[in-house]
RNA sequence: GCCGCGGUGGCGGAAUGGUAUACGCGACGGACUCAAAAUCCGUUUCUCGUAAGGGAUUGAGGGUUCGAGUCCCUCCCGCGGUACCA
């Protein structure tokens, strides 16, 4: 090729064709935001607010992998057109940084877990720059900051003095490898969900939440949020899980078959059933081996060493193997105690067995094995009688546990079981043997850990005045320097060994006292930080009342459905009994959720360091851009759905990119921006492909503005991606054509969208732009193709006007060779026309 | 077991009861290139057929309807939650 060809393509290339670079125009506009503070946000604003929340991460040291910011870039997506709407859009970012990891890095280490925390904070705050966010750093809250925790500690005590924080010595989920006690909540399957050991269940002082106060209020609140999955309710309310029942009483019996020294007449065994009905067919009580009832009637139980040795067993079970791996229940016989039946007074034998659950109800329960299934496998396997009283199944072979009519059941012979049930409770309140009773799932949230990590529960014990609050005045309790993170494993934090912080003077009395060593829960911080956001740096309040009332409640919140039944539940509970003291002005913290799917690895398993297959964004991001990124995650699938990743997928994203960026080939530069008046369809044939242009672009702007607010992004990115198939048949795009595409691309593709919008001559950012407005008119097109059905079946498509009438229809299709082919001569019985759509002929 | 969600091309997926398979990926063919990559154009659910055209198809089977991926019933499979909760 001659010398000067070479040169003058390359002149065209220069001149033409500045290719798209997203490593140099994706810096330059992330600080061209931070220094017009475009991500900045005002408190004082008439324009109506819109606070949208990502789940802070906790910042862990293996920094981001592809999956964390996918939640991230949807709330970004939202915000940044939310910003273009007009709104005052609050999207702040955070650290949720106590927590095991930081602290199990510190022992082996030997490195303060604060330092590690700063670390990976300013890793992942790093990491997240380079994605384009418009997170308001102004803001950022760290859950491990004294003026943070002051705040969680103040809630405490707060708590703690209208009861709702109590010192309990009931037997605690202990984890014998982090060497700490854990919540309900922190189980899986019976095992730690951190380290995956099986928990041990160990009587230990500790600190409990009344979670339980709330438990009605939570379940019935749950219908106020409409804007809720489904899901996660559900998910709730069975966490919650609210069963209505009735507690009864059955008094310890002091008969000759139990012979003994009296004072067992004032004693009862009270048990709990949602099946009074059934209460004629008890052939059995049973209490579990917790209770203390055992303790108590030691010297009349005939085999007290057998006894004995049953509970040693249980005690020695985790409640894993009371569950999962003993299949098989076992129990063991009271010899010499009965109960009597409170209608009937007969003798009733009571056993001890493992499969009733000291937690729960009343920790006893009447033994109805015709109609239930853990009864009746404990009858048969202990030859127990069996007495049906509902009939409708077969007894002999398995419990009947379906509604049926009541027999052998005295005055409720005849009835329908839920005529029994009501009739039963009757009876029984009237003779003050037994009353409605509700029961929760739900347990009071156990809320000490013996770790360093966490914040330190500001209470002194006093060995006069007992536990006493650390004034107001006097927090934060900071957490102090340790030489040695490592737990003690004794029950009591690193902190314990600290004398010079542990030893203090009681607030009440000034006399010598301790102060307490546990610290709280990694989900202490998180409870309420959201609130915290609205007003990071007040010193006076956890969140002044005028800017929450502005501010509050969280409009939407995005995050992993794993926290459905834990910080969901906690932050749920806090922010009622903040609302209850009157801290906050609404009782719902969050109007409307949206769980993010996990992004897997390529090899379809979850990524993680384990199997290697982890895809940091960094590395994503040099490579193909961050916009490349944002496009094809929220293109991969469905939000809310788990997708694998695709490497091939994000090339495809970042192509999509480079059409659009080439597109400015066929820009009409023949007026300037303000001169150019908007195109309407007078102005254009109807013919000219111009026209299906407008229509397209109409109806992109609309599923484009709908789909971003319901999260629909993947339909949303392909429709523009037809969008930019149909410029790309043009010969010319006009520049306002153009334009309108990028702005509606603009959530997407920030730093791509701004460069366009430059390039088009604007002096702007494109988000102090309003958000473009569909026409409905513009989005109609001329013509549509009709179907045309015969007997259901599609025969023929025909191009036709809009607005062509339903006689015109008829007549039209009938001329149709192919109509006129599958009709065989026949007349149609019938003609259905949708309108728009297609015509359905009946013969 | 119970509760919730889902099952659509080779793959990710799209579809207010109205032309199933949009969009993307991959694959195949072509253009450009000495060549490759990139890019651009075309084809791509399966099946019979040279073609025109026909038939089948949304986990399985029934039903409602002019018309069902979508609604109803029965069942199978997968995922998530929960689990001796009386």
């Amino acid at each position: 090729m001659p010398f000067c060809l070479i040169l003058a393509k390359l002149i065209l290339l220069f001149a033409f064709m500045k290719k798209y670079n997203p490593k140099e125009i994706e810096k330059r506009w992330q600080s061209f935001w931070l220094k017009k503070g475009i991500n900045k946000t005002d408190n004082k604003s008439d324009k109506p607010k819109y606070y949208i929340l990502d789940m802070f991460p906790y910042p862990s040291g293996a920094g981001l992998h592809v999956g964390h910011p996918k939640g991230y870039i949807a709330t970004d997506v939202v915000a940044r057109m939310k910003m273009m709407q007009g709104s005052n859009v609050l999207h702040p970012m955070g650290w949720d940084a106590f927590g095991l990891p930081a602290e199990n890095y510190a022992i082996a280490n030997k490195v303060h877990p604060k330092v590690a925390t700063d670390k990976n904070i300013a890793t992942f705050k790093k990491q997240l720059g380079k994605i384009g966010f418009t997170h308001d750093w102004s803001r950022e809250i760290n859950t491990t900051d004294p003026k943070y925790y002051k705040w969680t500690q103040w809630t405490f005590l707060q708590m703690f003095k209208r009861g709702l924080a109590y010192e309990s010595n009931e037997p605690v989920n202990w984890c014998p490898v982090d060497k700490t006690v854990l919540a309900n909540e922190d189980l899986e399957n019976g095992c730690c969900e951190r380290c995956g050991s099986p928990v041990e269940r160990r009587p230990m002082r500790q600190w409990v939440l009344r979670i339980t106060k709330y438990a009605d209020r939570m379940l019935n609140d749950l219908d106020k949020l409409p804007k809720w999955p489904t899901a996660i309710k559900e998910m709730q309310r069975n966490w919650i899980g609210k069963s209505e029942g009735t507690s009864i009483k059955f008094p310890l019996s002091d008969s000759p078959l139990g012979r003994g020294r009296g004072g067992l007449a004032n004693q009862v065994i009270e048990v709990f059933t949602t099946r009074p009905d059934t209460l004629f067919g008890v052939t059995y009580v049973v209490i579990s081996p917790e209770n203390k009832l055992v303790g108590e009637l030691k010297i009349k139980i005939k085999n007290w060493s057998e006894v004995e040795q049953y509970l040693e067993q249980a005690k020695t079970k985790s409640d894993l193997e009371r569950t999962e791996l003993q299949k098989e229940k076992t129990g063991v016989k009271l010899e010499g105690i009965f109960v009597k039946h409170p209608v009937t007074g007969e003798e009733i034998q009571v056993w001890i067995a493992d499969y009733v659950l000291a937690n729960y109800g009343t920790g006893a329960v009447m033994a109805v094995p015709a109609h239930d299934e853990r009864d009746f496998e404990f009858a048969k396997k202990y030859n127990l009688p069996v007495k049906e009283v509902v009939a409708g199944g077969d007894v002999n072979s398995a419990a009947y546990t379906e509604i049926g009519k009541n027999i052998n059941s005295d005055f409720l012979n005849g009835l329908s079981t839920s005529d029994a049930k009501e009739k039963m409770i009757t009876w029984l309140e009237e003779h003050n043997s037994g009353k409605k009773q509700i029961n929760y799932k739900l347990r009071d949230w156990v809320f000490s850990r013996q770790r360093y990590w966490g914040e330190p529960i500001p209470i002194v014990h006093c060995e006069k005045c007992g536990a006493v609050p650390v004034p107001e005045k006097d927090l934060p309790v900071e957490l102090p320097k340790v030489k040695n993170y490592e737990p003690t494993g004794t029950g009591e934090s690193p902190l314990a060994n600290i004398e010079k912080w542990v030893n203090t003077k009681c607030p009440k009395c000034d006399g010598p006292a301790k102060r307490e060593t546990n610290t709280m829960p990694q989900w202490a911080g998180s409870s309420w930080y959201y609130l915290r956001y609205i007003d990071p740096s007040n010193d006076k309040a956890l969140v002044d009342k005028k800017l929450e009332k502005y501010w509050s409640p969280v409009d939407f919140y995005v995050g992993g459905a794993e926290h459905a039944t834990r910080h969901l539940i906690y932050a749920r509970f806090w922010h009622k009994f903040l609302f209850d003291i009157g801290a906050v002005n609404y009782e719902e913290p969050f109007t409307r959720l949206q769980n993010v799917g996990l992004i897997m690895a390529e090899d379809g398993r979850k990524m993680s360091k384990r199997w290697g297959n982890v895809i940091n964004p960094d590395d994503v991001i040099d490579q193909y851009g961050a916009d490349s990124l944002r496009i094809y995650e929220m293109f991969m699938g469905p939000f809310a759905q788990a997708v694998a990743w695709s490497t091939q997928g994000l090339i495809g994203a970042r192509r999509f990119l480079d059409r659009v960026w080439h597109l400015q080939d066929k820009l009409d530069m023949g007026m300037s921006p303000k001169s150019q008046s908007p195109i309407s369809k007078s102005q254009t044939n109807p013919k000219d492909q111009n026209s299906k242009l407008i229509t397209v672009l109409h109806q992109t702007i609309k599923k484009v503005s709908d789909d971003i607010e319901e999260m629909r992004f993947n339909t949303a990115i392909a429709k523009m991606m037809e969008l930019a198939n149909e410029m790309s048949k043009q010969e010319k795009i006009s520049k306002e054509n153009f334009a309108l595409f990028v702005q509606i691309l603009a959530p997407f593709a920030p730093h791509f969208a701004e460069e366009l919008w430059l390039a088009l001559g604007h002096k702007k950012s494109i988000f102090t732009e309003v958000w473009p407005k569909y026409d409905s008119e513009l989005a109609k097109s001329e013509t549509f193709t009709l179907a045309v059905q015969i007997n259901g079946k599609v025969r023929d498509t025909i191009e036709v006007e809009s607005e062509i009438s339903e006689a015109a229809v008829k007549e039209l299709i009938m001329k149709s060779e192919k109509v006129q082919k599958w009709l065989e001569g026949k007349e149609p019985k019938k003609i259905i026309y949708i309108k728009g759509k297609l015509v359905s002929v009946v013969v």
